[in-house]
Parts: structure tokens; C-alpha cells; sequence
DNA sequence: CGGTCGTTTGAAAATTCTCAATCGGAGTGG
DNA sequence: CCACTCCGATTGAGAATTTTCAAACGACCG
């Protein structure tokens, strides 16, 4: 019962795939499940290993990474907080998963998350889901990809970013004021969007300097009119 | 019994998720599905549109569309000989799906799937990990499309399409000769790999110049150098 | 035979990248 | 407390790539 309380007051208890189960259910998953913390900049999956763990996101963000040929990483996907790691089902890891934040997962050893689900076929359905959305999120990041300008992709990116901070996620501050530290730095944010650092930073400038955004310092950005920014986003 | 002839004969039976069933079990799916031809062009799912049906491809091909705010079509994915087109769960189309050739479709109304994969676990879990294998594809398309220069792109697709093109599959003419008909229009390739047309001519133009393919004329592609093509695919 | 559609090719325009210099803040050590 | 250094961010200018606009070409079809 004790190992509950671990569960209940957990910050994704709502969120990650332990949502469709029910208390008493959890406790068999409690057992083992093991909470980590990992620092910025840790690896959690690295390309290329067979997938021994699955984990899910409690706190932080993280970055799933390509390495292309010529050895530039690419940020092929981003995981937030509920978000989950791996596949039940065996399988080597074809990205490496990176901290880019200090962060929390929920781990598990993929063999055994392989025969809880099987036993708790809600929760298998509900990973089918997750992963058929997070194929639609890259879909659609392929879409941002294959044909808008670099200011359209910057603001659809603010935009993504907004609609999905979270209270008490750390890249939120305010999230009322839509005031929010990204936690990537440029040459991060350019390897999301396929862009080179310096045309990531003009592009800030330029919304900066037309007032669709302010750059208060740091890494922190505001959005002063969201409108302005949906229709750059929109335009090709 | 006579019911199972259907599926024993089909070309996918031992590709798409019915791999995962036993002939006997066979029977309870053919039940709530059926065989449809559709032509060239025509339209399975609508961006938009609750998802009532789901579907395997038996034969064809087909392109998974986003439409771009400026109204222009982006191609996010394709599918093939046994691939999937839906999902399960009660959701709404994100993508239009189009067949680019003339096709066959195994179709099974989405609530009655439902159904019947909550009581065949292994059919889930084959879509759990193909699911998974087409968020991979799409990541490592997202790499291609991010930094990849215009030739890079072309020869990258078109490896790809040699590695992924079957036997009997409208697509491959002679698999041994790596001589295939791609089915796909200049612009239509020009939607898949964010170019324009042009560019996708020039660049096709420039890999026959340099010995690397052949275009015998219409749509047919000859690889002639695989291993100049993967050096290309490779660089940046 | 004319018309249409897709392909190819050319040349100019636009965008982005690369290289390079400068700027700014954080942390360190005197 | 200040100078120093380092790393990331910004800004500039030229180079490279791709897009766009245009024209010509060929295949296919009525």
C-alpha cells in the first residue's frame, strides 16, 4: 500500500500511460518501476544498443537525436514530461534519447514492462495511441520541414511549444503571460528545425524587432501576439 | 472454411497484421472485412473526417497528405503492400491518404477492429511495433529533409524505394537489375522530398550525367551505381 | 492535327549557409 | 571587486543552393 503513495503523488500519475490503470493495478507496475534522476546532457538510449529499459518522462525534456553521416546530430523528436520511452517489444534503439534538461523518468526493464502489459491490455492500447500521435506530431513536423521558410518554422515552433508547456514543467514560468524559458539554445533549436544557428537567431530578431515576441535575456522568450505569429506560421 | 480461401491467398496474409493470426483465427476477421478496389487517385481518408474505417493495403500504394496553410499538398509518409491505414481507437483523420496507383484495400470498420484486436492481443501488439517502425520512418525522414541537400534527398529516396520495393509489388518491374517504375510523377517526388520539381529534375538529370542511374523514359528508374548512390545518400 | 500535361532546361531572384567579427553574460581567479 | 576567459548569441557580408518564372520539348489523347 505504502508503495502507492509513490504513485499518487507522482506529477504524471494523470498523464503517462499509468493513467489507464487504476491504484491497485499500479502496484504491480510499482514494483518494477524505478524512479532516476538524470542530470543535462545524460544519455538515456543510445542508437545503435539493443533497447534493454523502458522509461516514462516525470519531469525535464528530452531529445531524441539522428546522427547524420557527416556527423551533425539532428533532433528528430522531443519528449516531455508523460511522454514515454521505448517499445515493449524487443528491439534495438535506432536514436539517442538525451537529457536536455535536469530531469526525472520512471524506469522500467523492458522485458517486464513487456508482460505487464500484456496483462493490462488498457494500457498497451493506450501506448498504441501515444505512439500513433506522436507519428502524427512527426508528420507533421515533416510537413514544417519540407517546404516553409525559416520564420515559419520558428513560429510554429513557439506555437508548438505554448500549446504544450505545462504547469509545473520547467520550461513553463508564466504560463498566463505565455512567458516561457525554452531551455534549448540556438544551435538546439536550429537542430530541430533544420536551420543553421545564426539564421535561428536572426529569425528571433526579426520577430523580435516586429514585436510579435520579446527576448527578455537568457533563454527566455515572450509572446506578444500570438495572432501574428499563427499567421507567419501558417504562411509558406 | 471456404471464408479462409480469401485471405490464404492473399498477397499480404503474411505481411500485414494478419501474420499475426493463426487460420483459425483468421475466420472471425474476415467476417467484418472486405476487399475493395480503389483507382488511382482516390481518396480513403479525409484529413478532417472521424476515422470509421481501417484498413491494410493488399496491393498499391498510397501517399499519407498534409495540406499546407498556402493550400499546397506535402507527402508525410507512404504506404505499401501490408501496411496499416488507421487506427483502433475512435479518433479524426490529421492526414488525407490517396491511392497513387491502383490499389486493393483489406477494409474493417474501425469500431468492429477494435473490438476484435482487444481479443487477439498479439494483432495489437504487431501494431504497437509497426506503428513504432513507421514513427522510426518518419524520424529518420525528418533527418533527410532537415539537412540534406537536394541531391542527397534523391538518392536517399531512391535507395530507400530499392530496399523497400517487394515482389509483385506494382512498383518493382525487375528487382534484380534494381530497374523499378517509381509510380510517382516528378512532382509528386518533389512533394516527398520538399523540392521543388525542377529541382528534382535537375538533380535526377545530374545523377544519369554522372553515370549513377539510367531514365529509360516515363517513370522508370535504373540504379546503376548503388554503391556512388549510397556514398551520395550519405553526404550532406 | 491540335491540345494538354509532365518533363527538361535556362536564367534571375530569393533564401539560407558559411565564414568571420563582435558582443554579452557567467564563472573563475587574482 | 575587478579583470579575464569562455561560450553562446548576434550581426554582417559573400557564397552556395534552391526556388521561381519562362520557354521549349515530347508523349499521349481526343
Amino acid at each position: 500500500m505504502s508503495e502507492n503513495h509513490v504513485c499518487r503523488s507522482c506529477p504524471v500519475r494523470d498523464r503517462a500511460l499509468c493513467v489507464s490503470l487504476a491504484d491497485e493495478e499500479l502496484c504491480g507496475l510499482r514494483l518494477i518501476a524505478r524512479k532516476r534522476q538524470v542530470t543535462r546532457n545524460q544519455i538515456v538510449c543510445w542508437a545503435g544498443e539493443e533497447a534493454l529499459i523502458c522509461a516514462n518522462v516525470v519531469t525535464g525534456m528530452f531529445k531524441v537525436c539522428a546522427s547524420a553521416a557527416d556527423g551533425r546530430d539532428q533532433i528528430v523528436g522531443l519528449l516531455h514530461a508523460g511522454d514515454f520511452i521505448g517499445n515493449p517489444s524487443p528491439s534495438t534503439n535506432r536514436f539517442t534519447i538525451t537529457a536536455l534538461t535536469d530531469s526525472t523518468i520512471c524506469v522500467i526493464p523492458r522485458q517486464l514492462l513487456e508482460n505487464f502489459m500484456s496483462a493490462h491490455a488498457k494500457m498497451e492500447r493506450l501506448l498504441l495511441d501515444r505512439t500513433h500521435a506522436s507519428l502524427e506530431d512527426a508528420r507533421l513536423r515533416i510537413l514544417l520541414l519540407a517546404n516553409r521558410s525559416a520564420e515559419a518554422r520558428i513560429a510554429t515552433f513557439l506555437l508548438d511549444l505554448t500549446s504544450r508547456s505545462i504547469d509545473g514543467d520547467c520550461t513553463t514560468i508564466r504560463r498566463e503571460r505565455q512567458i516561457f524559458n525554452l531551455g534549448l539554445s540556438r544551435g538546439q533549436l536550429a537542430e530541430i528545425l533544420g536551420l543553421s544557428s545564426e539564421t535561428v537567431s536572426r529569425g528571433l530578431s526579426r520577430l523580435k524587432d516586429n514585436g510579435l515576441i520579446a527576448l527578455p535575456g537568457g533563454r527566455t522568450i515572450a509572446i506578444l501576439d500570438k495572432s501574428a505569429l499563427t499567421v507567419l506560421a501558417g504562411a509558406s
